[in-house]
Order: structure tokens, then sequence, then C-alpha cells
DNA sequence: TGAGACAATGAAAGCGATTGCATGATTCTG
DNA sequence: CAGAATCATGCAATCGCTTTCATTGTCTCA
């Protein structure tokens, strides 16, 4: 037998289609008997909505887009599930495109997924704003980690943890600083750079820039490699990931950390916790990230062409084993 | 004006929208100018065919369920991006879905997607074999990492690079070894275990079984404790994660590795490169995993109700860091 | 007791695409 | 040159569901 349908029930429960389907989405129109013959009935056909058929009428996928830069990017997994969780509150599902670094796959993305998504969420997007604005242009959107003045946005603002960071540094006798920088595409990567060269500026340190290197472990090694260049006795990295490639860099070189050198990243993702020597890091609010992003989502949903919205939630300071004092050599 | 739908294009282009349908889908039915004029109309407004529309008509949704356990850990980043890759090579999304290591999530999910995917593939299921299967009756479904006899699936077979791992072990004069077991539903995990357990046997050497753990960070530094409460000189691991929580346990408590204990991960994450020491494992073969398991999946959704197909691919064993001569304390 | 009010249900019109069949215009073919 | 084959296109049914409007009883209250 095919796939059970709402006729099947009907015919099966001898009432209309209208009635089984006004059992399943507003069940206090139907009397308490046939609502559960029907139930009953839908239960042993196995019976699951046709979402296609349904989407077609209400125009609601129910279903929301996520693009990451980077899944494999450990940051990355933590936003999704906590995406995904809201998003299932919301009774929604996430199709979740990995853009795989590429900006142009980003803007493609976001295309494809216009026809079978209510919205999407653009996390940490490398595309240029205009490339953006057109791509999303009448599809509700919220961009993650990048504010655009006509897009909603929901970033985590590290400057005030950045400062922290320096100052904890700054305290541990550190007076030549490196900053080894992401992507140059990346928003947030020239977030932190300009937070921290404030405080350079304002320590009145000296602060050599290094890079842009990509947001990889790879990346990181090569920071490191440029850092050992320098007589930089602590290091911003960008995030996590290249911090820990840093570490294995300067591990392998030989440089004891924090001995001789001092390294915050940034997210505190579970690799900071877990590398050797523990990395002090700023804690991005990962859950109230991709709950937000998925509220104010469900806002544009709800009313196409509202005010963008623009929330900004703040990192916090984690100093762990990567900091210490300056060496006097 | 509202959404472009074939309707509108069909008007300003003066023909038919069953002429727009085949301009898109069967361009060799529709004369050049025709087609083009309809291309570049479409172009002009933006069109985006509805995917619940056609999905409605072709019984297609052009997408595939993906439910893993724990999207936080790193191994299935990695696969989740294999996944993609091979899917959109298909011309299909993919939905994830994290079950957040819950059995009962798993089969609850499997519920939820059969009516928005063309068909599934579950990564390394909890759940038990009869829920499995009659969760997944009639929707195309393919297991990752454990094997069914009535569905098909897709596993990556660490016996012979476990072995390997022992025998690189052994030769460093290891006599005394332990094996950390993973989750307990894991059939990765019995498996694993099983083959360690062949292996100390044909060896003849003396193994102790401590856990279950968890196949988290904190799993393993239970696993960590617990090792240090026996006094084998080498440990498996479940996987690199819990690995590296034992890594963190034993440097916590002054352990030194290799030199004290040595410790041997597998799946090879990145996270198995980036600590220190890096992580002696099995590094699985991810990508080809993943596209695998795409074209069986998509096998199945081709022939439904086709013969289940069963595929193995090996592991490979890769020394690094973690492991090294006993010591002879 | 009769007229609303109300509750439960059905009939039917879409939603936006695909696709089998019918049609009319061309082009072959012998 | 008549009839067949071919090509380009349109018509209309269909997919499974939601939702408006109409219908039929049942109550309730004056």
């Amino acid at each position: 037998m095919s796939k059970p349908t709402i006729y099947s029930i009907a015919r099966r429960c001898g009432v209309s289609a209208a009635t089984v389907s006004r059992a399943f989405n507003r069940p206090e129109l139907v009397s308490a008997p046939v609502r559960e013959q029907i139930m009953a009935v839908a239960a042993e056909l196995g019976y699951q909505p046709s979402s296609a058929a349904r989407g077609l009428v209400t125009g609601r996928a129910e279903m929301i887009g996520l693009i990451v830069p980077d899944i494999t990017n450990p940051f990355f997994p933590q936003l999704v599930r906590a995406i995904q969780q809201a998003a299932e509150r919301m009774g929604s599902s996430v199709m979740l495109v990995d853009a795989e670094e590429s900006a142009a796959a980003e803007v493609r993305h976001v295309a494809q997924l216009r026809s079978r998504v209510d919205g999407v969420i653009v996390a940490s997007p490398r595309s240029s704003s205009s490339a953006l604005r057109e791509a999303a242009r009448g599809l509700p959107c919220v961009l993650l980690n990048r504010p655009l003045r006509d897009l909603s946005s929901v970033i985590c603002d590290n400057t005030s943890a950045l400062f922290d960071a320096g100052d904890h540094l700054y305290k541990h006798g550190h007076r030549s600083f490196a900053l080894l920088a992401g992507p140059s595409a990346s928003w947030a990567a020239a977030r932190r750079a300009q937070a921290i060269r404030r405080w350079a500026r304002g320590r009145g340190v000296e602060l050599t820039e290094l890079g842009p290197f990509r947001a990889t472990f790879k990346g990181g090694r090569q920071a490191g490699a440029a850092l050992l260049g320098t007589d930089a006795t602590a290091a911003f990295a960008f995030d996590d990931l290249t911090a820990c490639g840093v570490l294995a860099e300067l591990a392998g070189c030989g440089v004891s950390v924090p001995g001789e050198r001092s390294v915050v990243g940034c997210d505190d993702v579970l690799l900071a916790r877990t590398v050797t020597p523990s990395l002090t890091t700023v804690t991005a609010p990962t859950g109230d990230l991709g709950a937000t992003a998925v509220q104010v989502l469900s806002r544009q949903i709800e009313a196409p062409g509202g005010a963008p919205e623009h929330v900004r939630l703040p990192g916090v300071f984690v100093a762990r084993d990567s900091t210490g004092p300056r060496s006097d050599s």
C-alpha cells in the first residue's frame, strides 16, 4: 500500500479530509471521539503529514538554513547545536551548509536555500556586504558575527574581554605583543584586531602585526613560525584553533609556553581546554548566540520587512595556562 | 509584488506554465528563442522554483537527513562535511540533526525526518536494532558504523589497525594493557573492544578492562583516573576525544606520556594532531565513509526495497607521540 | 416554541509545480 | 502531393494539505 494521506485516514474513519487535517492542526475544533479515532488510525497507519504539501499551502517550510564557513572549526559545532536546539523549540529544522571558507559559496548557498527555507542564519560571513545584501534580498536573514546596517545581526563582542586579556598579560610583565591576524575577509578578525590595537595604544606597548593567517590549525602553525621571528613575548591569536597551531609550532621549536611566550586565543572551544598548556582565551556565549539568532530570525520571518535588529553579546576573558609571567631572558 | 512563479513568468513571456516548467527541466523540448526569453525573464524576476510544489508532485525532496550522535565530537564535523559534499554532487541538501547522544532522540528524529527527506544516514546509532529497524521501515536508510542485517551500512573497520596499534605497543615493550571502553550502546565501541581483546589474547598479554566511559573529553578524564588505578603501561582509548581526556588527566596528575604510560586513540580527528603529545591513533577514512554512505543511500532511494548493501572500509594505524617505550620503572 | 448562537463537519478552492495527452504547424517520405 | 512523423506548445489533472464558507444539528433563552 502507498503512503498514508489524510484521505486514506479520512476514508477509514468515515470523515472528510478536512476533519483529519483539523484533528492535527486545530484539535479543539474536532469532537473528542472523532479526534481520538483519527489519531488512532493515523498512528496505526504510520501517517506523517507531507511537509511538501503543507509547505505548499502554508508557504512555510518550517526550516531554517544555516551557513557556516567551516564546520571543522570547532567553534561552529557548538553553535550549530545551539541553533538547532533553538530551532527545534520553535518547530523548525535546520539545514546546515558548510561554505568551506569560500565567500562565493556563501552567496551561492543563500540563493539555493531561498526556496527551501523560511530564513537563513549566516555565520561569520566572508562575502562582501553588497553581495550579502543582494543574496538576502527578500529572504529573512540573520548575520552572525558581522553587522550590516540593513540586515539583522547577532554578534559576539570581544572588545572588553580582549582588553582584559591584554591587562592580564600586562600585569604579568609583558610589554611587547604580537597580533596574529585572522582571515582578512572576516569581520570578527578585523574587529578583534582593532580592539587589540586600541588596547595596545592605550597601554603604550609595542604591537607587531603579523598575518593574515587562515583560521585553521595550519594557519596557526604559520603564525607561530612568524611569531618566532619577532621578539614579542605575548601573542593574540585570532581564535583558539590558530592559537593551538601556534602552541604546536612553538612546542615543535622547543619554545616553552608560557615560559618563553604567552599565547591567548579566542572563542573557548573544547580544544582550548584540552591542549597543553590549556589555552587562555575569551569565552564566546555560544548558546546565547545561537538562541538569539534564532529568535531574531523568527521575528524576521513573522514580520518580513521589519526593521533589522542588532544584538551584541559580550565574550568573557578566561585565564588558563598558556599565559604567564614574562620570562626574564 | 509577490514571489514569482512559473505563471508570472509564463504570462510575461506569452507562453503557458508548462512551457516554463519544461524550459527548466527538459530544455531540449523548448525552442531556443522561447527558452532564452524564459530564462531571461526568470533571472530578471529572481525566480526560484518552489521546492515544496516540486516535491509534492515529484515525490522527491532532494534532501537527505543526517543524524549524528554528537556534533561537538570532532569526528563528526569531518564526516558531515564529506557527506554534504557528496550529497551536493547528487543535487541534494543535507538536513543535520544532532541526537545529543540520546538513543531515543535518534529514533524520534528518524520519524520526524521521514516526511521531509528522501532518505537518512544515521551515524553511529545508539538505539537498539529493533527500534532502528522499526523507525526506518519504508525509509531509505544507511547506517554508519553499525551493521544491521536488513539495513544498509557503511562501517569503518578498525580491527586490523588496532592489531597494528597493539603490535606497535608490544614492540615498545608493553605487556600490560588497559582497555578504556566507550559507550556501551555503541557498536563501534563493542567492535573495537572486541578487536583489542582478540589481539591481547593472541599476544598473551594482560588486558584490564575499564569503563564504559562516555565519548567525551570528560569521559576521557574519568578514564584517565581509572587508568591510574591500574598498572597497565599502555591504554587503548575508545576514540581520540576520550584519549585527549586521558592525556589531560594524566598530565594533571603529573604522569608523563609516553614516558610512564602510552595512550592510543581512534579516529584521527584534528585534535589528535594538536594535543601534546600528539596522539597515536587510527585514521578513519572520513571522506570515503561519507561519500560511500551517500552513494549507497542514493541507490536505496532509486530502488526502494532493494537489497541492503554493506560496505566496510579499513582504518589505518598511525604512530605519533603518545606512545613510546615502556618505562623501566 | 421559535430564533439565534454555537459546535461539528463537509465541500471545494487553491498552493506551484510536473507531466501525459492533445493539438496544430512543419517537415519528411515515397 | 497525401499522409506520416516530428516538433513545439497548450490543456488539464494531479500531488497532499490547509482553510474559507456553507451546512446541519443541538442548545439556549425569552
